[in-house]
DNA sequence: CACCTTTTGTTGAAATTTCAACATATTTGC
DNA sequence: GCAAATATGTTGAAATTTCAACAAAAGGTG
C-alpha cells in the first residue's frame, strides 16, 4: 500500500489530512484494493451504488450505452481521482453508468456507508472528508457543465473545435495531447466517428490545425 | 421572512436542522433577500461566483448562450432549490451560466464564504450544512447525468421521446405537464424549434402521443 | 372586442450527419 | 518480422437537421 502514498496524497478525498493519518483512515474506512485488466469493467451499469472509487493507477472511462447501442463517454478518470462517488453519496440504488479500465488499473473501493453514516462523534477527519467530497462534487459538476457546453454545439466541427480549444486552454498551449482515440472522441462529442475523421481532415486542409494521432496543434 | 418557513424547511441546505434554528442560521449566514421580475437576470454569466442562491418563490432557469447565439437550457429551479451553489462551492472565479427568472421570483443569496470558510469551531449546524451541500451536489450531478443521457441521443425524435419518458417516470403517469414551452424545450434538448414542433406533430399523427400545449400523454 | 405581440405549426431548400462499405495505416501478439 | 487485428481515413447515398419564411393560433392589453 505504501507505494500509493503519492497518489493518495493527491486524492481529493484526503485534502487537508496529514500524511501520517491517510493510511490509518484507509484502514478505518475498510477500503478494498482491486485490480482490473485493460477493457475490464470496474463498475457495471446497474450495480448497487455502494462504493466510492479511488483510482490508484492506470486510467478509466465513464461510459453509458443506450437502447440504440450508442456509447456516450462521460469522462475519464486519472489516478488520484474519485469515481462513482456521486451515486454513492446521493444514495442511489444503482449506478447508471459503467466504469471501464482503459489500461490495467488498480482501484480502491470505499463503502460509502463508512463515509456517510458512521462517526457522528464529530471526528475531525471525517468532517474534513465530507467537506472534501463536497468540493470534489462541486468541481465535478462544473466538469459536466463544460462537457455540456461542448456537446450542445450543433455540428461536428463546432463540437470538435470547442473541445480542442478547451484542451488548449487546459494545457495552456496550442499544442497538446488528447486522451481519446478517434472512436472515443466521437463518443465523447456524441457524433459519428467517420464524420469526425472527415472533419479533422478538413480542418487540417484548411490550415486550422495540425495533428498526428492524439497530438493536436491549433494554428 | 416567516412566510417562507415552509419553503425553507424543504430546502436541501437545511435538512436535519431543527425548525427553530433555521431563521437564526439565515441571519447568521448574512443572507440577502432579493426580488426579480419575469425575464430578469438573477445571476448573469460572468458574475463572481460568490453566492449560493435559494429560490423562495417563482421559478427560474439555468441558461447558457454560446458564441453562435444558441441558447442551452441546463435546467429549471423550483422553490426550495439551490442554484449556483456548484460554482460558489468549487470557488470558481465566475459563473459560466445565467440564471433567469421565468416568473416573478424571490431569492435568498448567501455569501458562500459564510458557509465554506467560517465557523471552524465544529459548530454542528455548520457541519450539517456542509453535509447537506454534499448530498445536494451529488444529486445535482445525477440530474446532469440524466440530461446528458437525453441530449446524447442523435435525433430530435429520440431526444424528445427520451425526455418525455423521463417525465412520465417522474410523474409516475403517462399523462403529465412539462415545464417548458416549445422554444425552451428545443433549447433544453439542443435541437431546432421548428423541427421539434414538426416531430411532435408526427408523433401525434402516428398515435404515439397526445398533447395540448404543455400537457403530454404517451400512448 | 379589436389590436398587437408572442407562440406554435408547416413547409421546402440547403447544409450536415449518419451509415455502410471499403482502403489504408497502425498496433498487437507470436 | 509477419500476420492478424484494430484504428483511422475516405467516399457517396440516405436520412435528418437546420434555417428562413410564413401561416395559424393563443395570449395580453387597452
Amino acid at each position: 500500500m505504501e507505494k500509493y502514498f503519492e497518489v493518495l496524497r493527491k486524492c481529493p478525498l484526503f485534502v487537508g489530512i496529514a500524511d501520517e493519518h491517510i493510511f490509518k483512515m484507509i484502514n478505518c474506512l475498510g477500503a478494498v484494493l482491486e485490480t482490473f485488466d485493460k477493457k475490464y469493467t470496474i463498475i457495471a451499469e446497474g450495480n448497487p451504488a455502494k462504493f466510492i472509487g479511488i483510482l490508484l493507477s492506470g486510467s478509466a472511462q465513464i461510459e453509458q450505452v443506450d437502447y440504440y447501442g450508442n456509447r456516450t463517454i462521460m469522462g475519464r478518470v486519472e489516478p488520484s481521482q474519485l469515481f462513482s462517488e456521486e451515486f454513492a453519496c446521493a444514495e442511489r440504488e444503482s449506478v447508471p453508468v459503467s466504469v471501464i479500465a482503459n489500461e490495467p488499473c488498480e482501484v480502491l473501493l470505499v463503502d460509502c456507508n463508512h463515509i456517510l453514516h458512521t462517526c457522528h462523534n464529530n471526528c475531525s477527519f471525517h468532517q474534513q472528508m465530507i467537506f472534501n467530497l463536497m468540493k470534489n462534487m462541486a468541481t465535478k459538476n462544473i466538469v459536466y457543465h463544460q462537457k455540456m457546453e461542448i456537446t450542445s454545439k450543433r455540428t461536428t466541427r463546432e463540437k470538435l473545435l470547442a473541445y480542442l480549444m478547451f484542451c488548449a486552454k487546459e494545457a495552456a498551449s496550442n499544442s497538446f495531447e488528447i486522451p481519446y482515440d478517434r472512436q472515443e472522441l466521437a463518443d465523447f462529442l456524441e457524433v459519428d466517428r467517420s464524420g469526425l475523421s472527415a472533419e479533422i481532415s478538413k480542418l487540417r486542409k484548411e490550415g486550422i490545425l495540425q495533428s498526428t494521432k492524439n497530438h493536436f496543434e491549433l494554428l
